[in-house]
RNA sequence: UGCGGGGUAGAGCAGAGGCAGCUCGUCGGGCUCAUAACCCGGAGGUCACAGGUUCGAAUCCUGUCCCCGCUACCA
């Protein structure tokens, strides 16, 4: 809108382990979300860099391996070759989807960490952890059962025991500690590891920073975090023992990497360096990064919070000075973090060993990206947990995008078809009624603006579908097919004012509906794509390459505004935008989960 | 155990002291341009439960129950 003004915006979203496909519940809780956020405010004219990766390391990745039978590598590069192609077909537009096996990620993970080292806020310390001499290798506590000392059940996991329900503060505590990979026994031995202080970072800034100017927030994630942070820090490890991962840049740490829950985040900071480096301005990212006009927002799951609010500032904070001349400069802190809930399926919990929920890149083969999107929107768990339902997808489809938004599309361009021959009709003088609908729908580039800035999606649908049947009832009371023949002029007019109702209307869709936006634009007869294309790229480092999704921005010609749809233009024939689903659809896709009915 | 979020018509949600609202479904009517789509009207709720404050409570207070996440070696 006012492009004199146009921010710069960072549009983070959490990093998928590439250790199994994408869910709805994924595609909801934070790429849809960001996507949806980041078309919008490249409608408004804003610099937007979306970006995320596959977290590539980790023990979840490296277990995956051995049950695949592949090395982790391979195991990583599957899943991540996967998610390029679901992002591009479901038109999750990152300017950057990567990973964090990049020479650019080690780097940026190991400058930040001499960083923290260097500023006093690492720290090494010598613990007793799990070791398997069969297995030769120290092993983290969820892979780690035993006997539970508290009520003697033989299953006791690691962290917890799931018979009495007596939380560990460390698996030494389990009698007969073994392996849960080959059962073998297990045996304590000393490892040192580093620490990152953070309760010297909270005393310092965290703290502080957390209380400060947080009220946009949502509840669910401000209270949380305050409530972590002022309930008192302690030191946390961000190293491991273990051989596939980032090297800690320190002598004498040589079988050693640094942590993934340290590391993934900082991919942030690393994608963005890598995509400035791919446009060919090495420094771009700073304009993201190191001016303090830039928003950065985080779209993550609810089981995310404690690392985007808590550890990832503190990282930040802890590494002031970094990429900078300035000592005490830090990097741009989360501007908002608004965190999903969770979303279930058919009432149960997702579950990908089960075979419970809805695999996103399998669903394109059937469907259309953009109802996908559609319902993953107007069921998005923003405040509390909620429900996919195959009945509740086909419902939404056929009576909200099918009957209100298709058809109101469908039945103008019909109409102009039949009556004018496919040439938008001259309106004459509008009447008040017509002002009125337009002034509503102008109206609505503010109201639906609001909810799209203030991350309110499902509101910001349920606008936009409020404002499609205010056109609905425009032609209901103008009845352009009811004065075709005595009133052509009044015919012409009704149908000029519900074309540019609905001109305005598919750019208000457009964040949400890219797809058959982009189709609505085609019939309105403009040219150039609203928003840019999604390309797969492959990248060559030093020593190794790996493929990335990328955004190329330069064709889109979309804008927030109600673009007016001259007279006398030829529009081209019409055609539906969406496809209206069989009642038997829901069964098949129950039947599918091995749900009889 | 502790912390945080949530429990409002059949479904999904909004409302945060003043007649309980929205979308979908459902029932009845209208229209026929449109993918049997569109428009109008009706029915449907002890606002989780129990106390309390108030002239008045979904809304504020107290207690209880239920669901979800976190509880720090799964991001």
């Amino acid at each position: 809108m006012n492009k004199a003004q146009s921010e710069h915006i960072l549009v983070c979203i959490a990093w998928p382990y590439a250790n199994s496909d994408i869910h709805q519940g994924n595609v909801t809780g934070s790429h849809l979300p960001g996507d949806i956020y980041a078309r919008f405010q490249r409608l408004r004219g804003n610099h937007v860099v979306m970006v995320s990766g596959s977290d590539s390391h980790g023990t979840p990745v490296t277990v995956k391996a051995e049950e695949l039978g592949r090395s982790t590598l391979e195991t990583y590069e599957h899943y991540h070759a996967r998610f390029l192609d679901l992002f591009r077909r479901l038109g999750i537009s990152y300017d950057l989807f990567t990973s964090t096996h990049t020479e650019n990620h080690f780097r940026v993970s190991q400058d930040m960490f001499l960083q923290l080292q260097k500023n006093g806020y690492l720290y090494r310390k010598v613990t007793p952890q799990m070791y398997s001499p069969e297995a030769g290798q120290f092993l983290p506590d969820r892979y780690v059962e035993g006997t539970c000392p508290n009520c003697g059940y033989t299953g006791a996991r690691g962290d917890q025991c799931d018979n009495c329900n007596t939380l560990f503060e460390s698996a030494a505590e389990l009698i007969n500690p073994r392996s849960k990979r080959d059962n073998t026994s297990l045996v304590l031995r000393d490892t040192e590891h580093f620490f990152l202080d953070l309760p010297a970072i909270a005393a310092d800034s965290l703290a502080e920073w957390i209380h400060d100017d947080k009220e946009h927030w949502r509840p669910q994630v401000i209270n949380f975090a305050r409530g972590f942070i002022d309930g008192g820090l302690i030191g946390r490890a961000v190293t491991r023992d273990m051989d596939w991962g980032i090297p800690v840049p320190v002598e004498g740490f040589d079988n050693k990497v640094l942590y993934v829950w340290y590391e993934a985040v900082i991919g942030y900071l690393s994608a963005t360096v890598e995509w400035a480096s791919n446009e060919g301005d090495e420094d771009a990212w700073r304009d993201w990064w190191q001016n303090p006009d830039a928003r950065t927002l985080y779209f993550i799951g609810k089981d995310n919070i404690p690392f985007h609010t808590v550890f990832w500032p503190a990282q930040l904070l802890g590494a002031r000075g970094l990429y900078s001349d300035n000592p005490h400069a830090t990097l741009n802190l989360p501007t908002d973090v608004p965190a999903n809930e969770f979303m279930n399926m058919e009432g149960r919990k997702i579950s990908g060993s089960r075979n419970w929920g809805v695999w996103m890149l399998d669903a394109l083969d059937r469907y259309d990206p953009d109802p996908l999107r559609y319902y993953l929107t107007t069921n998005m768990p923003e405040a509390r947990d909620s429900d996919w339902s195959w009945s509740g997808f086909i419902e939404r489809n056929n009576n909200e995008l099918v009957a209100n938004w298709g058809n109101l599309v469908n039945r103008v361009l019909s109409m102009i078809g039949r009556y004018f021959g496919g040439i938008v009709p001259e309106p004459g003088a509008l009447t008040a009624a017509d002002e009125a609908l337009l002034a509503a729908i102008d109206d609505g580039f503010d109201d639906v603006a609001t909810f799209y800035d203030g991350c309110k999606f499902r509101a910001a649908v349920q606008e936009v579908l409020r404002l499609s049947t205010l056109v609905n009832q425009y032609l209901e009371e103008t009845s352009p097919w009811a004065t075709a023949k005595k009133d052509p002029a009044a015919t012409g007019r009704a149908l000029y004012v519900a074309l540019q109702a609905i001109s305005g209307l598919h750019v208000l869709w457009a964040p949400v509906l890219p797809f058959t936006s982009q189709t609505v634009r085609e019939l309105l007869g403009e040219d150039g794509p609203l928003f840019g294309e999604s390309v797969v790229r492959k990248f060559h480092e030093a020593a190794r390459g790996h493929l990335a999704l990328t955004y190329d921005g330069a064709g889109a010609a979309g804008r927030w505004e109600r673009n007016i749809v001259p007279a006398g233009r030829h529009l081209p024939a019409p055609r539906p935008l969406f496809t209206k689903l069989e009642a038997a659809v829901a069964a098949e896709e129950m039947a599918r989960l091995g749900v009889g009915q």
